[in-house]
DNA sequence: GGTAAGTATGTTAGTGCTTACTAACTTTAA
DNA sequence: TTAAAGTTAGTAAGCACTAACATACTTACC
Protein backbone atom coordinates (compact mmCIF):
# COMPACT_ATOMS: atom_id res chain seq x y z
CA UNK A 1 0.00 0.00 0.00
CA UNK A 2 2.71 2.39 1.21
CA UNK A 3 4.59 2.13 -1.83
CA UNK A 4 1.89 2.90 -4.06
CA UNK A 5 1.73 6.70 -2.23
CA UNK A 6 5.41 6.86 -2.66
CA UNK A 7 6.91 9.32 -5.13
CA UNK A 8 8.09 6.80 -7.46
CA UNK A 9 11.78 7.38 -7.89
CA UNK A 10 11.93 6.94 -11.93
CA UNK A 11 14.35 4.54 -12.44
CA UNK A 12 18.27 5.83 -14.05
CA UNK A 13 17.82 5.25 -17.81
CA UNK A 14 20.40 2.30 -18.64
CA UNK A 15 22.30 3.17 -21.37
CA UNK A 16 24.65 1.50 -23.52
CA UNK A 17 27.96 3.11 -23.37
CA UNK A 18 28.59 4.95 -26.89
CA UNK A 19 25.22 6.22 -25.89
CA UNK A 20 26.05 7.77 -22.45
CA UNK A 21 29.60 8.93 -23.64
CA UNK A 22 27.56 10.91 -26.59
CA UNK A 23 25.42 12.08 -24.25
CA UNK A 24 27.87 13.08 -21.72
CA UNK A 25 29.77 14.64 -24.46
CA UNK A 26 27.05 16.82 -25.53
CA UNK A 27 25.90 17.91 -21.71
CA UNK A 28 29.30 18.76 -20.95
CA UNK A 29 30.15 20.86 -24.18
CA UNK A 30 27.03 22.94 -23.81
CA UNK A 31 28.55 23.42 -19.98
CA UNK A 32 32.27 24.06 -21.18
CA UNK A 33 31.06 26.31 -23.60
CA UNK A 34 28.68 28.54 -20.91
CA UNK A 35 31.14 28.74 -18.24
CA UNK A 36 34.72 27.47 -19.74
CA UNK A 37 36.80 24.90 -18.61
CA UNK A 38 37.88 25.90 -15.21
CA UNK A 39 34.54 27.30 -14.47
CA UNK A 40 32.89 24.29 -15.08
CA UNK A 41 33.00 21.33 -12.68
CA UNK A 42 32.39 17.33 -13.12
CA UNK A 43 30.06 17.21 -10.63
CA UNK A 44 27.39 19.95 -12.80
CA UNK A 45 28.06 17.78 -15.60
CA UNK A 46 27.44 13.99 -14.09
CA UNK A 47 23.49 15.94 -12.84
CA UNK A 48 23.53 17.39 -16.01
CA UNK A 49 23.85 13.97 -17.54
CA UNK A 50 21.88 12.38 -14.70
CA UNK A 51 24.43 9.98 -13.44
CA UNK A 52 26.81 9.56 -10.64
CA UNK A 53 30.24 11.25 -10.98
CA UNK A 54 31.61 7.73 -10.92
CA UNK A 55 29.80 6.99 -14.90
CA UNK A 56 31.72 9.98 -15.90
CA UNK A 57 35.19 8.48 -15.18
CA UNK A 58 34.58 5.80 -16.30
CA UNK A 59 33.97 6.74 -20.10
CA UNK A 60 36.90 9.24 -19.77
CA UNK A 61 40.07 8.88 -17.85
CA UNK A 62 40.08 12.53 -16.71
CA UNK A 63 38.51 16.31 -17.04
CA UNK A 64 40.82 17.27 -18.99
CA UNK A 65 40.54 14.24 -21.46
CA UNK A 66 36.51 14.34 -21.40
CA UNK A 67 37.19 18.28 -22.65
CA UNK A 68 39.77 17.63 -25.47
CA UNK A 69 37.14 14.98 -26.71
CA UNK A 70 34.88 17.76 -27.04
CA UNK A 71 37.34 20.27 -28.59
CA UNK A 72 38.08 16.97 -30.82
CA UNK A 73 34.94 16.70 -31.76
CA UNK A 74 34.37 20.03 -32.36
CA UNK A 75 37.09 20.54 -34.47
CA UNK A 76 35.68 17.20 -36.93
CA UNK A 77 32.63 19.26 -37.64
CA UNK A 78 34.00 22.75 -38.34
CA UNK A 79 36.53 21.23 -40.64
CA UNK A 80 33.65 19.43 -42.39
CA UNK A 81 31.56 22.33 -42.68
CA UNK A 82 33.97 24.35 -43.43
CA UNK A 83 35.29 22.06 -46.33
CA UNK A 84 31.55 21.75 -47.56
CA UNK A 85 31.33 25.62 -47.56
CA UNK A 86 34.66 26.63 -49.71
CA UNK A 87 33.26 23.91 -52.14
CA UNK A 88 29.91 25.45 -52.24
CA UNK A 89 31.30 28.49 -52.84
CA UNK A 90 33.99 27.69 -55.04
CA UNK A 91 31.36 26.52 -57.70
CA UNK A 92 29.99 29.97 -57.71
CA UNK A 93 30.43 31.75 -60.97
CA UNK A 94 30.94 35.29 -59.81
CA UNK A 95 32.78 37.04 -57.12
CA UNK A 96 29.21 38.71 -55.41
CA UNK A 97 28.31 34.70 -55.17
CA UNK A 98 31.20 33.15 -54.17
CA UNK A 99 31.86 35.51 -51.20
CA UNK A 100 28.16 36.03 -50.40
CA UNK A 101 28.08 32.18 -50.17
CA UNK A 102 31.11 32.03 -47.21
CA UNK A 103 29.79 35.00 -45.69
CA UNK A 104 25.93 33.49 -45.12
CA UNK A 105 27.11 30.20 -44.46
CA UNK A 106 29.54 31.64 -41.51
CA UNK A 107 26.78 33.43 -40.31
CA UNK A 108 24.35 30.56 -40.36
CA UNK A 109 26.32 27.95 -39.03
CA UNK A 110 27.09 30.48 -35.66
CA UNK A 111 23.48 31.23 -35.75
CA UNK A 112 22.62 27.40 -35.07
CA UNK A 113 25.65 26.54 -33.09
CA UNK A 114 26.36 29.30 -30.53
CA UNK A 115 28.60 26.85 -28.47
CA UNK A 116 31.10 26.83 -31.32
CA UNK A 117 32.69 30.22 -30.93
CA UNK A 118 32.56 30.11 -27.08
CA UNK A 119 34.74 27.00 -27.23
CA UNK A 120 36.84 28.10 -29.54
CA UNK A 121 37.33 31.45 -27.54
CA UNK A 122 37.36 29.67 -24.54
CA UNK A 123 40.04 27.44 -25.50
CA UNK A 124 42.22 29.76 -26.87
CA UNK A 125 41.93 32.12 -24.12
CA UNK A 126 42.48 29.31 -21.41
CA UNK A 127 45.43 27.99 -23.13
CA UNK A 128 44.27 24.51 -24.02
CA UNK A 129 46.76 22.57 -26.28
CA UNK A 130 44.09 21.72 -28.81
CA UNK A 131 42.99 25.21 -29.18
CA UNK A 132 45.51 25.60 -32.03
CA UNK A 133 44.18 22.83 -33.59
CA UNK A 134 40.56 23.84 -33.08
CA UNK A 135 41.87 27.68 -34.85
CA UNK A 136 43.25 26.26 -37.63
CA UNK A 137 40.93 24.04 -38.53
CA UNK A 138 37.86 26.60 -38.56
CA UNK A 139 40.41 29.38 -40.10
CA UNK A 140 43.69 28.05 -42.15
CA UNK A 141 41.79 26.72 -44.76
CA UNK A 142 39.18 29.30 -44.93
CA UNK A 143 42.19 32.11 -45.11
CA UNK A 144 44.06 30.25 -47.51
CA UNK A 145 41.24 29.87 -49.96
CA UNK A 146 40.18 33.06 -49.93
CA UNK A 147 43.63 34.26 -50.06
CA UNK A 148 44.64 32.45 -52.85
CA UNK A 149 40.99 33.75 -54.79
CA UNK A 150 42.46 36.89 -53.80
CA UNK A 151 45.20 36.72 -55.79
CA UNK A 152 43.57 34.72 -58.57
CA UNK A 153 41.45 38.32 -58.99
CA UNK A 154 44.08 40.35 -58.43
CA UNK A 155 45.98 38.93 -61.97
CA UNK A 156 42.93 38.70 -63.92
CA UNK A 157 42.80 42.15 -63.05
CA UNK A 158 39.51 42.39 -61.71
CA UNK A 159 40.76 43.37 -58.15
CA UNK A 160 43.43 46.65 -57.17
CA UNK A 161 46.79 45.32 -56.40
CA UNK A 162 46.39 44.82 -52.46
CA UNK A 163 47.79 42.32 -50.12
CA UNK A 164 45.38 39.59 -49.92
CA UNK A 165 46.44 38.15 -46.10
CA UNK A 166 45.04 41.68 -45.20
CA UNK A 167 41.98 41.54 -47.78
CA UNK A 168 41.16 38.11 -46.69
CA UNK A 169 41.23 39.16 -42.83
CA UNK A 170 39.24 43.06 -43.22
CA UNK A 171 36.37 39.79 -44.65
CA UNK A 172 36.46 37.52 -42.48
CA UNK A 173 36.62 40.25 -39.37
CA UNK A 174 33.17 42.08 -40.93
CA UNK A 175 31.52 38.56 -40.39
CA UNK A 176 33.44 36.75 -37.20
CA UNK A 177 32.71 40.28 -35.74
CA UNK A 178 29.12 40.45 -36.38
CA UNK A 179 29.17 36.61 -35.07
CA UNK A 180 30.39 37.90 -31.68
CA UNK A 181 28.38 40.26 -31.42
CA UNK A 182 25.52 38.72 -31.34
CA UNK A 183 26.90 35.37 -29.44
CA UNK A 184 29.26 36.71 -26.88
CA UNK A 185 28.07 40.78 -26.35
CA UNK A 186 24.64 40.37 -27.02
CA UNK A 187 24.79 43.06 -28.97
CA UNK A 188 21.76 42.15 -31.62
CA UNK A 189 21.09 45.38 -32.88
CA UNK A 190 21.92 44.99 -36.24
CA UNK A 191 18.08 43.76 -37.28
CA UNK A 192 18.81 42.10 -40.90
CA UNK A 193 18.53 38.46 -41.50
CA UNK A 194 22.18 36.47 -42.15
CA UNK A 195 21.49 36.61 -45.60
CA UNK A 196 21.06 40.58 -45.97
CA UNK A 197 24.46 41.11 -43.44
CA UNK A 198 26.21 38.68 -45.61
CA UNK A 199 25.19 40.99 -48.78
CA UNK A 200 25.75 43.87 -47.45
CA UNK A 201 29.24 42.95 -46.11
CA UNK A 202 29.80 41.53 -50.20
CA UNK A 203 28.85 44.94 -51.29
CA UNK A 204 31.25 46.80 -49.03
CA UNK A 205 34.25 44.32 -50.24
CA UNK A 206 33.99 44.00 -53.00
CA UNK A 207 33.47 48.04 -53.71
CA UNK A 208 36.65 48.13 -51.76
CA UNK A 209 39.37 45.79 -53.42
CA UNK A 210 37.95 46.11 -56.99
CA UNK A 211 39.69 47.79 -59.43
CA UNK A 212 38.26 51.51 -60.08
CA UNK A 213 39.72 54.01 -59.76
CA UNK A 214 37.94 56.05 -56.62
CA UNK A 215 39.24 59.86 -55.51
CA UNK B 1 78.55 34.42 12.73
CA UNK B 2 75.91 32.06 11.72
CA UNK B 3 73.30 34.36 10.40
CA UNK B 4 75.68 36.08 8.98
CA UNK B 5 76.04 33.08 6.08
CA UNK B 6 72.41 32.33 6.18
CA UNK B 7 70.85 33.01 3.28
CA UNK B 8 69.60 36.64 3.89
CA UNK B 9 65.69 36.21 3.86
CA UNK B 10 64.65 39.69 1.95
CA UNK B 11 62.60 41.57 4.47
CA UNK B 12 58.51 41.95 2.62
CA UNK B 13 58.40 45.28 1.46
CA UNK B 14 55.92 47.31 3.75
CA UNK B 15 53.92 49.62 1.79
CA UNK B 16 51.16 51.93 2.33
CA UNK B 17 47.71 50.78 1.98
CA UNK B 18 47.33 52.91 -0.97
CA UNK B 19 50.39 51.23 -3.36
CA UNK B 20 49.87 47.90 -2.37
CA UNK B 21 46.10 47.97 -2.74
CA UNK B 22 46.91 49.05 -6.62
CA UNK B 23 50.04 46.43 -7.18
CA UNK B 24 47.38 43.35 -6.17
CA UNK B 25 45.08 45.01 -8.39
CA UNK B 26 48.29 45.14 -11.15
CA UNK B 27 49.04 41.39 -10.35
CA UNK B 28 45.77 40.42 -10.43
CA UNK B 29 44.85 41.51 -13.86
CA UNK B 30 47.92 40.30 -15.46
CA UNK B 31 46.58 36.68 -13.91
CA UNK B 32 42.69 37.30 -14.48
CA UNK B 33 43.60 38.14 -18.52
CA UNK B 34 45.86 35.20 -18.86
CA UNK B 35 43.53 32.70 -17.01
CA UNK B 36 40.39 33.91 -16.38
CA UNK B 37 38.67 34.72 -13.12
CA UNK B 38 37.77 30.85 -12.07
CA UNK B 39 41.30 29.86 -13.11
CA UNK B 40 43.40 32.60 -10.78
CA UNK B 41 43.57 31.56 -7.45
CA UNK B 42 43.95 34.02 -4.68
CA UNK B 43 47.00 32.23 -3.43
CA UNK B 44 48.55 33.08 -7.00
CA UNK B 45 47.64 36.26 -6.86
CA UNK B 46 49.01 36.75 -3.65
CA UNK B 47 52.60 35.00 -4.62
CA UNK B 48 52.27 37.08 -7.89
CA UNK B 49 52.33 40.33 -5.47
CA UNK B 50 55.10 39.07 -2.40
CA UNK B 51 52.43 38.80 0.40
CA UNK B 52 49.81 36.60 2.35
CA UNK B 53 46.85 35.83 1.31
CA UNK B 54 45.22 37.53 4.10
CA UNK B 55 46.73 40.63 2.62
CA UNK B 56 44.32 40.55 -0.96
CA UNK B 57 41.59 40.16 1.66
CA UNK B 58 42.45 43.39 4.05
CA UNK B 59 41.82 45.36 0.59
CA UNK B 60 39.48 43.53 -1.08
CA UNK B 61 36.50 42.20 0.48
CA UNK B 62 36.23 38.73 -1.64
CA UNK B 63 37.72 37.82 -4.91
CA UNK B 64 34.52 38.70 -6.65
CA UNK B 65 35.36 42.04 -5.49
CA UNK B 66 39.16 42.25 -6.25
CA UNK B 67 37.73 41.38 -10.31
CA UNK B 68 35.21 44.21 -10.00
CA UNK B 69 37.94 46.86 -9.50
CA UNK B 70 40.33 45.46 -12.19
CA UNK B 71 37.08 45.48 -15.10
CA UNK B 72 36.29 49.00 -13.05
CA UNK B 73 39.67 50.23 -13.66
CA UNK B 74 39.70 48.70 -17.43
CA UNK B 75 36.29 50.25 -17.90
CA UNK B 76 37.74 54.03 -16.97
CA UNK B 77 41.06 53.47 -18.67
CA UNK B 78 39.07 52.24 -22.07
CA UNK B 79 36.52 54.67 -21.81
CA UNK B 80 39.19 57.57 -21.18
CA UNK B 81 41.47 56.47 -24.27
CA UNK B 82 37.97 56.11 -26.40
CA UNK B 83 37.35 59.28 -25.67
CA UNK B 84 40.82 60.78 -26.92
CA UNK B 85 40.51 58.72 -29.79
CA UNK B 86 37.36 59.51 -31.33
CA UNK B 87 38.13 63.47 -30.42
CA UNK B 88 41.57 63.03 -32.73
CA UNK B 89 39.34 61.39 -34.94
CA UNK B 90 36.70 64.01 -35.59
CA UNK B 91 39.45 66.80 -35.69
CA UNK B 92 40.63 64.99 -39.28
CA UNK B 93 39.97 66.88 -41.77
CA UNK B 94 38.96 64.00 -44.83
CA UNK B 95 37.41 60.40 -44.66
CA UNK B 96 40.71 58.66 -44.96
CA UNK B 97 42.48 60.98 -41.70
CA UNK B 98 39.09 60.14 -39.43
CA UNK B 99 39.11 55.90 -40.58
CA UNK B 100 42.90 55.76 -40.01
CA UNK B 101 43.07 57.26 -36.95
CA UNK B 102 40.70 55.14 -35.52
CA UNK B 103 41.69 52.06 -36.69
CA UNK B 104 45.88 53.04 -35.84
CA UNK B 105 44.62 53.86 -32.26
CA UNK B 106 42.91 51.05 -31.92
CA UNK B 107 45.64 48.45 -33.42
CA UNK B 108 48.53 50.29 -31.30
CA UNK B 109 46.25 50.16 -27.70
CA UNK B 110 45.73 46.68 -28.15
CA UNK B 111 49.50 46.26 -29.26
CA UNK B 112 50.61 48.01 -25.97
CA UNK B 113 47.94 46.13 -23.38
CA UNK B 114 47.04 42.77 -24.65
CA UNK B 115 45.31 42.41 -21.42
CA UNK B 116 42.56 44.44 -22.72
CA UNK B 117 40.92 41.92 -25.06
CA UNK B 118 41.39 39.31 -23.00
CA UNK B 119 40.00 40.61 -19.95
CA UNK B 120 36.92 42.23 -22.20
CA UNK B 121 36.51 38.37 -23.62
CA UNK B 122 36.90 36.54 -20.46
CA UNK B 123 34.57 38.74 -18.59
CA UNK B 124 32.01 38.46 -21.21
CA UNK B 125 32.24 34.78 -21.74
CA UNK B 126 32.36 33.84 -17.49
CA UNK B 127 29.07 36.16 -17.56
CA UNK B 128 30.70 38.31 -15.06
CA UNK B 129 28.15 41.27 -13.88
CA UNK B 130 30.60 43.96 -15.30
CA UNK B 131 30.84 42.83 -18.67
CA UNK B 132 28.17 44.49 -20.55
CA UNK B 133 29.54 47.94 -18.52
CA UNK B 134 33.02 46.93 -19.74
CA UNK B 135 31.48 46.52 -23.45
CA UNK B 136 29.77 49.38 -23.96
CA UNK B 137 32.88 51.13 -22.52
CA UNK B 138 34.72 49.79 -25.02
CA UNK B 139 32.26 49.64 -28.05
CA UNK B 140 29.46 51.40 -27.23
CA UNK B 141 30.66 54.79 -28.14
CA UNK B 142 32.65 54.32 -30.86
CA UNK B 143 29.93 52.55 -32.72
CA UNK B 144 27.60 55.09 -32.29
CA UNK B 145 30.03 58.09 -33.22
CA UNK B 146 30.89 56.03 -36.33
CA UNK B 147 27.37 55.61 -37.12
CA UNK B 148 26.78 59.24 -36.88
CA UNK B 149 29.80 60.03 -39.32
CA UNK B 150 28.89 57.74 -41.40
CA UNK B 151 25.09 59.02 -42.07
CA UNK B 152 26.58 62.31 -42.21
CA UNK B 153 28.80 61.63 -45.27
CA UNK B 154 25.74 59.72 -46.66
CA UNK B 155 23.68 62.53 -46.54
CA UNK B 156 26.44 64.95 -48.14
CA UNK B 157 26.07 62.39 -50.93
CA UNK B 158 30.01 61.39 -50.29
CA UNK B 159 28.76 57.33 -49.21
CA UNK B 160 26.82 55.26 -50.72
CA UNK B 161 23.46 54.77 -49.18
CA UNK B 162 24.13 51.58 -47.43
CA UNK B 163 23.36 50.53 -43.22
CA UNK B 164 25.09 52.69 -40.96
CA UNK B 165 25.15 50.21 -38.49
CA UNK B 166 26.27 47.30 -40.88
CA UNK B 167 28.94 49.74 -41.96
CA UNK B 168 29.91 50.55 -38.56
CA UNK B 169 30.41 46.68 -37.49
CA UNK B 170 32.39 46.03 -40.97
CA UNK B 171 34.80 48.75 -40.24
CA UNK B 172 35.13 47.73 -36.45
CA UNK B 173 34.92 44.05 -37.38
CA UNK B 174 38.55 44.32 -39.55
CA UNK B 175 40.20 45.84 -36.76
CA UNK B 176 39.11 44.03 -34.22
CA UNK B 177 39.24 40.81 -35.51
CA UNK B 178 43.25 41.76 -36.44
CA UNK B 179 44.06 42.59 -32.66
CA UNK B 180 42.33 39.11 -31.52
CA UNK B 181 44.25 37.35 -34.34
CA UNK B 182 47.37 38.86 -32.71
CA UNK B 183 46.67 38.54 -29.14
CA UNK B 184 44.17 35.54 -28.65
CA UNK B 185 45.00 33.56 -31.65
CA UNK B 186 48.84 34.18 -31.97
CA UNK B 187 48.39 34.24 -35.80
CA UNK B 188 50.93 36.91 -36.30
CA UNK B 189 51.37 36.17 -40.16
CA UNK B 190 50.47 40.05 -41.38
CA UNK B 191 53.45 40.89 -40.89
CA UNK B 192 53.04 45.01 -41.14
CA UNK B 193 53.00 48.11 -39.52
CA UNK B 194 49.54 48.91 -37.63
CA UNK B 195 50.10 52.26 -39.73
CA UNK B 196 49.86 50.10 -42.44
CA UNK B 197 47.28 47.60 -41.73
CA UNK B 198 45.41 50.55 -40.86
CA UNK B 199 45.74 52.57 -43.94
CA UNK B 200 44.77 49.19 -46.11
CA UNK B 201 41.85 48.97 -44.01
CA UNK B 202 40.58 52.24 -44.58
CA UNK B 203 41.40 51.75 -48.32
CA UNK B 204 39.39 48.93 -48.26
CA UNK B 205 36.36 50.11 -46.53
CA UNK B 206 36.36 54.10 -48.55
CA UNK B 207 36.00 52.24 -51.07
CA UNK B 208 33.45 49.91 -50.35
CA UNK B 209 31.72 52.23 -48.96
CA UNK B 210 32.00 55.68 -51.05
CA UNK B 211 29.40 56.46 -53.95
CA UNK B 212 30.96 55.23 -57.24
CA UNK B 213 28.97 52.57 -59.63
CA UNK B 214 30.98 49.47 -60.15
CA UNK B 215 29.68 46.88 -61.96
C1' DG C 1 12.28 -21.52 -22.96
C1' DG C 2 13.84 -21.01 -18.36
C1' DT C 3 17.79 -20.01 -15.64
C1' DA C 4 22.44 -19.41 -14.01
C1' DA C 5 26.81 -17.12 -15.06
C1' DG C 6 29.03 -13.38 -16.62
C1' DT C 7 29.38 -8.73 -18.00
C1' DA C 8 27.97 -4.03 -18.63
C1' DT C 9 26.10 -0.14 -16.33
C1' DG C 10 24.93 1.95 -12.45
C1' DT C 11 25.40 3.83 -7.20
C1' DT C 12 27.40 5.20 -2.61
C1' DA C 13 30.64 6.84 0.09
C1' DG C 14 34.45 8.04 0.40
C1' DT C 15 39.95 9.92 -0.71
C1' DG C 16 43.47 13.66 -0.36
C1' DC C 17 44.05 18.09 -2.11
C1' DT C 18 42.85 22.86 -3.13
C1' DT C 19 39.84 26.66 -2.61
C1' DA C 20 38.29 31.28 -0.73
C1' DC C 21 38.43 33.30 3.40
C1' DT C 22 39.42 34.33 8.72
C1' DA C 23 41.15 34.80 13.57
C1' DA C 24 44.82 35.73 16.33
C1' DC C 25 49.16 37.28 16.65
C1' DT C 26 53.68 40.07 15.25
C1' DT C 27 56.37 43.69 13.27
C1' DT C 28 57.21 48.25 11.52
C1' DA C 29 56.82 53.23 11.22
C1' DA C 30 54.89 57.77 12.58
C1' DT D 1 52.57 54.38 22.10
C1' DT D 2 49.58 53.36 18.75
C1' DA D 3 47.87 52.31 14.43
C1' DA D 4 48.90 50.39 10.08
C1' DA D 5 50.82 46.53 7.53
C1' DG D 6 52.39 42.28 7.82
C1' DT D 7 52.45 36.91 9.16
C1' DT D 8 50.99 32.10 10.51
C1' DA D 9 47.94 28.70 10.89
C1' DG D 10 44.12 27.53 10.46
C1' DT D 11 38.62 26.72 8.68
C1' DA D 12 34.70 24.54 6.12
C1' DA D 13 33.40 23.67 1.63
C1' DG D 14 34.36 22.16 -2.89
C1' DC D 15 37.36 19.91 -6.18
C1' DA D 16 38.79 15.80 -9.37
C1' DC D 17 38.91 11.25 -8.89
C1' DT D 18 38.42 6.14 -6.90
C1' DA D 19 37.25 1.69 -4.53
C1' DA D 20 33.79 -1.34 -3.45
C1' DC D 21 29.44 -2.76 -4.08
C1' DA D 22 24.54 -3.23 -6.48
C1' DT D 23 21.59 -3.96 -10.30
C1' DA D 24 20.16 -4.83 -14.92
C1' DC D 25 20.98 -6.97 -19.40
C1' DT D 26 23.07 -10.75 -22.46
C1' DT D 27 24.39 -15.08 -23.40
C1' DA D 28 25.11 -20.21 -22.87
C1' DC D 29 23.43 -24.31 -21.70
C1' DC D 30 19.96 -27.93 -20.51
Amino acid sequence: MESAVLPQKSQPTRMRAETRRNQIVAVAAELFASRGFSGTTTKEIAEGAGVSEAIIFRHFASKDKLYAAILDYKVKQGSERMKAQLEEAASRKDDRAFFGSLAFEMLEFHSKDRTFMRLLLFSALEGHELSDIFFDSTARDMKNHIRKYIKQRTSDGAFRSIDPAVAARAFVGMVLHQVQARTIFKDDDVKLSNRQIADRFVEIFLNGVRDSEVG
